[in-house]
DNA sequence: GTCTATACTTTGATAGAC
DNA sequence: GTCTATCAAAGTATAGAC
């Protein structure tokens, strides 16, 4: 019966080496010398290492979930607001840019379950995205958010290229494709 | 003493190979396998799988070229032309995205020669956006061209997703900010 | 009794030899 | 072109510590 702070110390561990090392790259005894677990303990939680990648995936979406409230919550311009955050991400340093679309990358089989979560987890943004720019009042929100997804995800991937003033470029291409976008009588 | 043509055939079968399941899911005797040459031919082309890889890599950046060149060699609009042309290229059947993108991904460690020939790519196309966006007489071509290279990253990436009609949005999303980025005696 | 640490098995990869 | 050496990785089983 594994306890639930082993769980997350693993994941954790697992989590910082994907992020810097890509998936592929980690072994799975890398992770337990790093973390100071036994093999026994590593795999009591997570049957495989294919368990473990979608845990790590799991949590990279509820990561973007977090940074999607909090940008989209409080802000006057939310779509503004979550290039920004999404910007500020990209150029972290040691950034390689989306986990799950460098994920994605190293999963090139469809049939995969690694795949398949990475893949609907952009589903689910596209879909957020539409959602939030229905709220602007755009005339047609499902292209905004196509739009919006261009650029957050050109962003994610250049950022660490690009650094901070790209992501400033970003925010203001933002600005420009919202206020475009918005009816006639509202700008 | 190798030939060339042999040479060819094997970058051929590595490049489709890799194309579709990607670098790292990809076995040397895979590609041995299906291009029908032997182990000794294979090897006295290309010394190490990370050679084979560089190479398959510039050939990707030679078809970028090719593309790129043609894209904005007689079109009125080249780098409408050129949105078009990825968006071609993004949405073929089976596209897992932008190669050099992908293999970038697969390869983390920057000090690694596959992952140094990707990077240098997107460099390039940077300053090749920017020559262009300078030749259309856009108040800040450096900023358009970014703004050009995140809508274009942002398509390859999403392509295989978005399908046509995202292809088509990103045409017309590259038209409006190109007749925004353009000076106003002009518009 | 659960955690750590380690030994072992199997598999599949690169690369070289003949 | 086949055969083989070497190596690393995933998983399994086992031995020992708190």
């Amino acid at each position: 019966m594994p306890t639930p702070a082993a769980r997350d110390r693993i994941l954790d561990t697992a989590s910082r080496l994907f992020d810097r090392y890509g998936v592929r790259a980690v072994g799975m005894q890398q992770i337990i010398d790093d973390c100071g677990c036994g093999k026994n303990t590593l795999y009591s939680h997570f049957a495989s290492k294919d368990d473990l990648v979608v845990a790590y995936l799991r949590r990279c979406g509820d990561d973007w979930q977090l940074l999607f409230d909090e940008a989209t919550a409080t802000a006057s311009d939310p779509l503004v607001e979550l290039v920004r955050a999404v910007g500020a991400r990209a150029v972290a340093p040691g950034s390689r840019g989306c986990p799950l679309r460098t994920t994605l990358a190293e999963f090139a089989d469809s049939a995969h379950p690694v795949h398949r979560v990475a893949e609907a987890h952009f589903v689910r943004v596209r879909a957020q995205l539409r959602e939030l720019a229905a709220a602007t009042g755009a005339a047609d929100p499902a292209e905004l958010a196509d739009r919006l997804m261009l650029i957050l995800d050109g962003l994610y991937a250049n950022g660490p290229a690009f650094g901070e003033a790209g992501a400033r470029t970003a925010v203001a291409f933002a600005e420009d494709v919202l206020r475009a976008a918005r009816p006639l009588h509202v700008r």
